[in-house]
DNA sequence: GACAAAAGTTAGACATGGCTAACTTATCTA
DNA sequence: TAGATAAGTTAGCCATGTCTAACTTTTGTC
């Protein structure tokens, strides 16, 4: 049976959102902004769908956090998009094209198929 | 530089239209609409789009015809289509599997990509 | 501390791609 | 060939995700 999952926007935000909070210490609508190339007001909706969603906290004009349930969610795809990146790349594909094909590919991407590409990186280090 | 390309939905379209013309003799919109799990009226729209778009060539009631640039673009999306299948199942995936993810991941191969796959897929070959 | 600049929000518009209900046209069948 | 059924269209609605213009709040600087 088919779970329902979260739009790929909820899942392009979590992952970035966890990942500025890494690297900047803070995730805000600007950075959000630039990285995935749209405006502001933009940001401003989609982040207020993913507090309805309940992967986000914030209020008004102060940085954004994510809840457990949106940790858990960024969690699985940053794993993701790590293993679609790493195994483009394995197959020779260069870290810039492998990161714009992932981008889209990662939310197309079932578990057997995420697991199949884990198994042929696996397989990709022996040869090597 | 990235060439503006057809919609996800001009995509699976025009795929499916040269798929119905070859097995079918024709392509009507009921097939479409239940081959893609949408409405008879969501079809009539979208067909109207792509008669907008110049892909595909039409009057009312009648059947779906291709143009020649929505011939090409069927070609290259089936066989786009035709590799992304054949390299997952090439990675043991199974055909269900394969075949529902590579709906989605077909969008999001670059030609870069598509040639990687292509080339695994003969390294494959030759290790059976 | 005032005020300019930067960041963020709100309001309102638009494109895309779905849907249902109701109608029209084409096709089949008695 | 009339009437029933199937196929297709139209109209109008909705959700999603984008934008610009204008406004508000926060931050930084003198
Ligand atoms: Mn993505
Ligand atoms: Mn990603
Ligand atoms: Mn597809
Ligand atoms: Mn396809």
């Amino acid at each position: 049976m088919r779970q329902a999952h979260e739009s790929e926007m909820a899942e392009d935000y979590v992952e970035l959102i966890a990942e500025l909070i890494e690297t900047r210490g803070e995730a805000r609508p600007v950075e959000i902004a630039e990285r995935l190339g749209v405006k502001p007001p933009t940001v401003t909706k989609n982040i207020s769908r993913l507090k309805a969603a309940g992967l986000v906290r914030r209020e008004p004009y102060r940085a954004i956090f994510l809840t457990d349930s949106g940790q858990e969610l960024a969690e699985a795809c940053r794993q993701r998009h790590r293993i679609v990146v790493a195994f483009l790349c394995s197959l020779g594909i260069d870290e810039e094209t492998a990161e714009r094909d992932a981008e889209g590919i990662e939310h197309h991407v079932s578990e057997t198929t995420l697991v199949a590409f884990g198994q042929a990186l696996k397989q990709s280090w022996k040869h090597e």
